[in-house]
Order: structure tokens, then sequence, then C-alpha cells
DNA sequence: GGGAGAATCATCCTTTCGGGTGAATGGAGT
DNA sequence: ACTCCATTCACCCGAAAGGATGATTCTCCC
């Protein structure tokens, strides 16, 4: 950033004493101000142009995971709360019983959730339930 | 394109009246060269700026699919063309049955594809062997 | 206070997966 | 010719997952 505002400054100066360089060494005093503002404003776009992305592009950077649930899409499929937690555990490949223990109910209990959540999913395989779930961004 | 053209060449032509109407309006004739310069660079800077991404926004736009496949990281790990197959249709969330189908070979040669994959993935099923495949970028 | 939906647990049964072992084939490289 | 390895297939067994059904409890809401 500091070398970015160098550069530019030392750009200016660089400039004006090229052109009065020109002006008094060649004695080329009916260059019109026309010509100068010309040449100043070619090479101080493309100056910009250089040193726009350079100072923008920190912007960029700020989008590592940037991820929201879409939350319309789990009501439209009446996912409840309960069975999203399944659906994240399933997507991080634990076993039914990996997730019971994490939630502290039994297996069962989970059988049920993953059964509901693959109707309301319409698939058939965790699988294919972490696959839809990530194109309906109901999970990272 | 053109259309930043023409802005281009309308702000150098407004900027030369407003000069010269500063100039000869208020007969402000000792505005050094230096001060115009110094105007005009900071102006067309900004226009740099401003321009620099509308005409390089081109670039950007092809990135909609960059996925390549870490062939290092498959490398590495040992893992075939046709393990990486299976791989890939066990993510689409196949069943072993059906991805036998789809390569026109049985149901135990798909086991063993798959046993061999997860003990390269060091996964025991796959959920996870999902889940890493991804981490990997061995799958997009 | 009764209904709706969620969360919980259970049982039974079938299918799919995962792990282990063994083996035949065919191509690439030594 | 021989070895290495990918690819193919087979069989067995146990564990995990999936499907169907029914039941209990609790909360939220009318």
């Amino acid at each position: 950033m500091k070398k970015t505002v160098l550069i530019y400054g030392a750009a200016l100066a660089v400039l004006v004493m090229v052109l009065k360089y020109v002006e008094y060494r060649f004695l080329v005093r009916d260059l019109s101000l026309e010509f100068y503002i010309g040449v100043v404003a070619m090479l101080f776009t493309g100056l910009g142009i250089w040193l726009g992305p350079r100072l923008t592009r920190p912007r960029p950077t700020r989008a590592p995971i940037p991820f929201v649930f879409n939350v319309s899409e789990m009501q439209r499929l009446g996912i409840s709360k309960r069975e999203h937690d399944v659906l994240e555990l399933i997507a991080n490949g634990h076993s039914n019983q990996e997730i019971a223990d994490k939630l502290f109910v039994s297996v069962n209990t989970i059988k049920t959730h993953t059964s509901n959540l693959f109707l309301k999913l319409e698939v058939s395989r965790r699988t294919q339930a972490i696959q839809k779930a990530k194109e309906l961004s109901l999970i990272p």
C-alpha cells in the first residue's frame, strides 16, 4: 500500500521533470496545454488501471466460506431442526451409531430421523442425501 | 467497450473545457503547469481505477467450474483410474450394484475397488470417502 | 382441553456395505 | 521370460443401513 503511493508520487514527479526538461531543453514552448493534458491523462489512466486491482484486491480475499443455510428450502421440504442436525452429521461421514452417541439418543431415533429425511429429500441412500443437501445448500 | 472509450474521450474533452473555462473566465493565469498536471493525473488515475475492472472483467467470467483433479494427490495415494471412476460414482450417490451396471462389471469387482479405495483414503465408510475425496480435490 | 407436529424409542425384516481371503487375466516394464 | 500391478470375479460373514409400523411424551397453538 505504502509502496503504491510512493510509486504514484514518484511517477508524478518524474513526469513533471520530463515535461519541464522537454520544454526547456528543446525550446518546444508551443506544445499546447491540450497535448500535455492528453499525455498525462493517458499515462495516469494506465497507472490507474494497473493500480486498481492492487488496491482493491484484498476484497476477494474475504470470500473463503460465506455459507448460509437455505432456510426457505428447508421449510419448503419440512425439514425439522433435529433432522437437519442428523443430516449434517451424515454428511460428515458418521454412522447412525456415532450420530446417536453425539446427540445422546438411541440409534432407533436416528434411524427414524434418517428415514423421514430420505422421504423429504426424495432419496433412498445417505450418499444421495448428501449430494442433494449440498445442491439445495442445506449443508456447506 | 465502445461505451467506455466514448466516456474516456468525453471526460478528456470536458476536462479541457473546464480548465479553459476556469482559465479565461476568472483570469486565473497563474495556475502552474504542475497544478494542471496534478489535477489531471488525479482524475485520470481515478478513471483508470474505475475503468480497469470493466476492461478486464471478461477474464473472471470464464471461471464457472475451474475444477481440476488433484493428480499429484491421486498418485501419492496410489489411486488407480478405475478406482477413481468408482469414487466419483459413489460420490454421486450410487449403490455398488448401480456402479457395477454402469461400468459393465460385477458387483464383486466394485466391492474390491471400494475396499481398496477405503484403505488408500484411510476411511471405512463411503460417506467418509466422499468427504475426504472432496477435501483432497479428487472429485468436484 | 384437544389437535398437530416434533422428538423419542422399539421391533421386525430386507438390502446394502464393509472386511477378509483367494484367484485368474492381461498389460507394462526389466 | 518374469515380475509387478491393475482389473476382474467369487464366496463368506457380520455389521450397518434402509423400510414399515406403532407407540409415548412434550410443546405449541387454537
